[in-house]
DNA sequence: CTGTTAGCGCGTTCAT
DNA sequence: ATGAACGCGCTAACAG
């Protein structure tokens, strides 16, 4: 018996002979170990954690079922379950974490979604249990995390637009307390301080990342006496709301009025007219986020755990040059 | 230390005050039974599993996320595990069925995205394996499910542009080895039937549920000689797509060709025209699949577990009057 | 009503 | 290189 479990193991002190005969055993019988008992033995739960955040307008993000394909087949090839637990942004979902931890039900955890002060990575933190998060967060302690580099994009984005001939640029953003939005906002400040640009606080709004509310911000950017000729937009879903306000007012996309999207949703390349966006890999970025758990379980300090993935352009048809802007001689030579 | 574990999960043979008594001693101490302990004296895994299929175009579907979000605090409150994995179509995914299965890692199963001959089902009924599929399958082996009424859903679109006054309406379906692509071709076809109209069978096409697929299909019937003056789709996305080629034709949506979709995506209130299409509530399946499985493992038969629900036809402005077909007497009248 | 004892099925010391 | 005995932390059967 106890040959069996060590041979199975893959322990060194078994003769190769001896260990051929206990596998072909095992297949002849069905022998599955336990992972149960297994699990008691060893105290560990052999299984990673992940808490499916809710926050505004989720139904829209078509991301968790392609990160957690990411996830699952990594964590499938370590013998590790992954465990799925849903929970509301707020004390609730805070308890859950407790659960999993507290609990011993998980030996790792992925944190999702990381706001910029995000109590889940503190408490993490506090208990020095392993972690790595899908996002950064505001927390000046060592920890492991792949984000993408929602600043450069975002500095990329806005340097297109301004090398383009823009000006008044509307940034859409997610909201505030996501970390990638503070993220996207400094890339926006920095292409402009760059640039010598000054920035009109006044066209900075925030969005709930889906259709209706990227419409809504669009008409009141549209109302302004000055209307921004370009706006920057926190998600593909944000955009196709922004180009329907646009579209409604019978301006022209990309000529009138510039727009880019974010995360290259597939329907991105088939909107009237194409969406420029930034793509990310979401697929991969989920295999390696769950790697980097693996290594984290192995002994690899956080700080040795940190990744930056670029986000790329992906140049369509909704940004165009800015319209030369007619100072008000012009203005009445045009139209006399 | 047995009071203690008859207290804590509830016995009755126990005395009010010794139970408070342990209850408080075990917040006091931060007490939390070991739950892997707990399952192995038991037996049972404490765990419920999901296995994400992997077809065509599964990216767009932004169902699982809400469908995972639904099961996973009816589990929770179960005190059950939820453990996602994921798996291609074909012989991989079978063995990560028997994975969860024959290594007990799991005391239940819920299968999505069913097919019409589902070799996974077939599988589970043999081990007398405790499973809840959402959506049906073709086998005739009592087994639990929870589906929508697929074959209703398209019965009444199809019903409702025969009222319109269509006559050929194309169908623009899923996979046909999915289930519930079937079940919406009978729809279809006994709304033909009951109506007394032939159906032409070149107009019947099946889709990849995505926007790019239902824009390719839409043209290609778009160049028949007499093409269709309505077209129903699979999925939303796919409606979308349809909606994009008779658009680049100039053709009018509703008035030229007739369009619903399937699904009720969050954008499809705000595509240009706004969609007709089909709503479910699937957060609320997915905990309702949930609930299920737990009467399941509690005993229930399958036989008293199987649900259909009817989804909720959303009438927008993609669907209205067919145009009358002129006879070739009164296209000659018209056009002198 | 409550305490004692055995056993769930592994992995792992310690002998051999 | 192999086998015997113990323990992981809990629940359940059995006494008291």
């Amino acid at each position: 018996m106890t040959t069996v479990s060590r041979a199975l193991n893959g322990y060194d002190d078994v003769s190769e002979t001896t260990r051929a005969r206990v596998i072909d055993a095992a297949q002849a019988a069905g022998y599955r170990p336990n992972p149960v008992a297994r699990r008691l033995a060893l105290g560990r739960a052999e299984a990673i954690g992940l808490v499916l955040p809710r926050s505004v307008g989720d139904f829209v993000d078509p991301f968790f079922t392609e990160l957690l394909r990411g996830m699952a087949s990594v964590f499938e090839d370590a013998n590790l379950d992954l465990i799925v637990t849903a929970a509301p942004e707020g004390p609730a979902e805070l308890r859950v974490y407790r659960r999993l931890v507290e609990g011993r039900r998980v030996d790792g955890l992925i944190v999702a979604r990381t706001r910029s002060h995000d109590e889940r990575i503190e408490y993490l933190l506090d208990q020095d249990f392993p972690f790595v998060c899908h996002g950064r967060t505001g927390s000046d302690r060592p920890h492991a995390y792949l984000d993408m580099d929602n600043e450069g994009g975002f500095l990329e984005a806005t340097q297109r637009l301004i090398g383009l001939g823009h000006r008044r640029i509307a940034l859409i953003n997610a909201p505030m307390n996501l970390a990638f939005a503070q993220a996207r906002l400094i890339g926006y400040e920095r292409a402009h301080a760059d640039a010598g640009i000054e920035i009109d606080r006044t066209i900075l709004c925030e969005s709930d990342l889906n259709e209706e509310s990227g419409h809504d911000i669009a008409n009141r950017l549209l109302d302004f006496d000055e209307p921004p000729t370009a706006m920057l937009c926190a998600s593909d879903f944000t955009a196709l709301g922004v180009m329907r306000a646009v579209k409604a007012r019978g301006l022209e996309i990309g000529v009138d009025v510039s727009i880019i999207g974010y995360d290259d949703i597939p329907l991105a390349q088939y909107a009237d007219p194409p969406l420029t966006t930034m793509h990310q890999q979401i697929h991969r970025g989920g295999a390696r986020v769950a790697e980097m758990l693996l290594a984290r379980l192995a002994g690899t300090p956080p700080e040795d755990l940190q990744e930056v993935w670029p986000p790329r352009l992906v140049s369509r048809a909704t940004d165009g040059p800015a319209k030369p802007i007619k100072t008000p001689q012009e203005f009445v030579e045009a139209t006399t």
